[in-house]
DNA sequence: GATATAACTCGGAAAATCCGATGTAGAGTC
DNA sequence: GACTCTACATCGGATTTTCCGAGTTATATC
């Protein structure tokens, strides 16, 4: 670093105000810094740059011209970066990248970021829809600036906050016999054919939720997309244990679909909203508020499931 | 200046690297100077820039991404500016502004730029013709590079260097009597229409000449260019006072002119070359070398009237 | 549980920067 | 031509910034 920048901000006053003392007044600083700082630009690029008279002042070269015509550009580009970058923290615009694992995402989070994009055109928003793993691993190394994730494994360094609890639900075809119960319990469920959803983290509490209420269960088929699940149930392959419900009452190949809470209640999955702490910009701040906002509404009920629907 | 362009480096190859034992390894600094300057930049934006575990090293967040770009941007400015300042000593490129007081320049200037601009393309050449006193300014203000200029009330802090003494001679239409001597006394020209170069400078030089001959003139006409007068002296109005003689041996109106040396040989004008001393670009140094060359050669003498020609 | 890695802390040292007094050259004035 | 004023030049000393290095601590890996 030979030549700092405040050296060639110096020395451009010093260009454009005609002497070093003016220049000095201007900076509020010694004369003699000026003179310092305009010695040290010469040296460095090894040409003389400035014409200095007593009792005069100081003139540009015509080469000491063609120089601060770029270092004017250069300082102009710092400030640029400076105020960006107060900009950054300040003002509700640039990249939000999210990252998600919530099938069901696509129910909530257009009303959730459709309000910020709305007040702020500036605002460009990247949604990434990956595991919880790697949900975590992207708000840790920088790919996410917030990210939705469930509150398993969470991993070190990760700040989160519980956005709604999900209770587990029995989906089945709507003609299925258990869609007329008001609610069902795990035992009931020994007999069934089941659809699971073979995702990370769920799968195994799916598992662990049928082997808790004693019953093995008999898997007809597992599949990897929340979607896919509703397309078999609403077919009559089995049914299925899900947490959140999508707001649409029947599956992508147009079979109506029922839901059942299970009694006892099971344990809930957690839907959370992980950021980093300490000094996020205001466009994450301003994101997380509004998740707060949207879940804690009355709209957030219609997500989960504790009374029956069909 | 609140944040300096080294804290900037080191925050950018502290990420780029992944860990600031490996930033400091590679500038070579210890660690704390590269933590110190990441602990800088974070609190100057007030923003969570990067994450920072133990054991493992740093990586930086969603905003220190955006940042970063932004960051790497700037710094490549600044080797852009670096570079290109040194180029600016030691490659032939750029503009290049010459003023110049020397009506006849178009007969030579034209042979001393042509070698330079032929080799070297990315010359770009402005060429501004103007009297001796906005010559000398122009240099110390830095509107020229270089000035061919007379040497006469030449400014302190004006290096120059004479290329060519050229005496005075008498220029006559081609059928005027005195275009038969082989010279001529000033003397001779007490009775004789003249007409007058009336110019910064010269025309002073022109009067003084003739009051030292002892003649008092009778100036028939004055003009401010040098075509005019060999116009006006081809049409036969009278006879002028020249230096410099430009190759061709008619005027513009058609009329053939004839040139006789002045004897005894009067004081002659000094065609100089000026600059500024010290560490000028490589450009001027080369156009000041080619300058050398061409008035040091044969060709030169075709500038100068030491006998006469028809 | 042991070991290795790499960030953090902090006091002192080194370096860069700045100040301010003094000197000096040029420009303007009478 | 003498005087004055302005503004750059110089340099020793003070101040601030930056840096180093050793010790500490947290995390990862085996």
């Amino acid at each position: 670093m030979r030549l700092s920048l405040k050296a060639l901000s110096y020395f451009l006053t010093a260009a454009e105000r005609g002497g070093i003392a003016r220049a000095a007044e201007d900076l509020h600083v010694a004369p003699s810094a000026v003179a310092a700082a305009i010695d040290q630009v010469e040296q460095v690029f090894a040409l003389k740059l400035v014409t200095r008279t007593r009792a005069k002042g100081i003139r540009p070269t015509a080469t000491g011209q063609i120089l601060l015509g770029k270092v004017r550009h250069l300082l102009e580009e710092y400030d640029n970066l400076i105020a960006e970058g107060g900009e950054l923290r300040t003002a509700l615009s640039g990249p939000l990248r999210v990252g998600y694992y919530a099938p069901v995402a696509p129910a909530f989070l257009p009303a959730v970021v459709a309000p910020l994009i709305a007040d702020n055109p500036a605002v460009s928003l990247r949604l990434v829809e990956c595991d919880n793993e790697t949900a975590q691993g992207g708000l840790l190394n920088g790919d996410f600036d917030v990210i939705l994730f469930v509150a398993e494994n969470v991993k070190p360094g990760i700040a989160y906050e519980s956005l709604l609890r999900v209770p587990p639900y029995l989906l089945t075809a709507r003609d299925h016999p258990l869609a007329r119960r008001r609610s069902v319990a795990v035992a009931d469920l020994a007999d069934e054919p089941l659809v699971l959803l073979d995702r990370p983290v769920v799968g195994e509490y799916y598992r662990s939720i049928l082997e808790q209420g004693g019953v093995s269960p008999r898997v007809v088929a597992s599949a990897t997309t929340t979607e896919m699940v509703r397309s078999l149930v609403g077919r009559g392959l089995g049914c299925a244990l899900l947490n959140m419900r999508p707001l649409a009452g029947e599956s992508y190949a147009g079979d109506r679909l029922a839901g059942i809470p299970i009694r006892p209640q099971a344990k809930p999955l957690q839907l959370v909203l992980g950021h980093l702490q300490e000094n996020p910009r205001r466009l994450v701040r301003a994101f997380v508020e509004q998740c707060r906002l949207s879940f804690a509404g009355e709209a957030a009920r219609a997500l989960i499931v504790t009374s029956p629907f069909r």
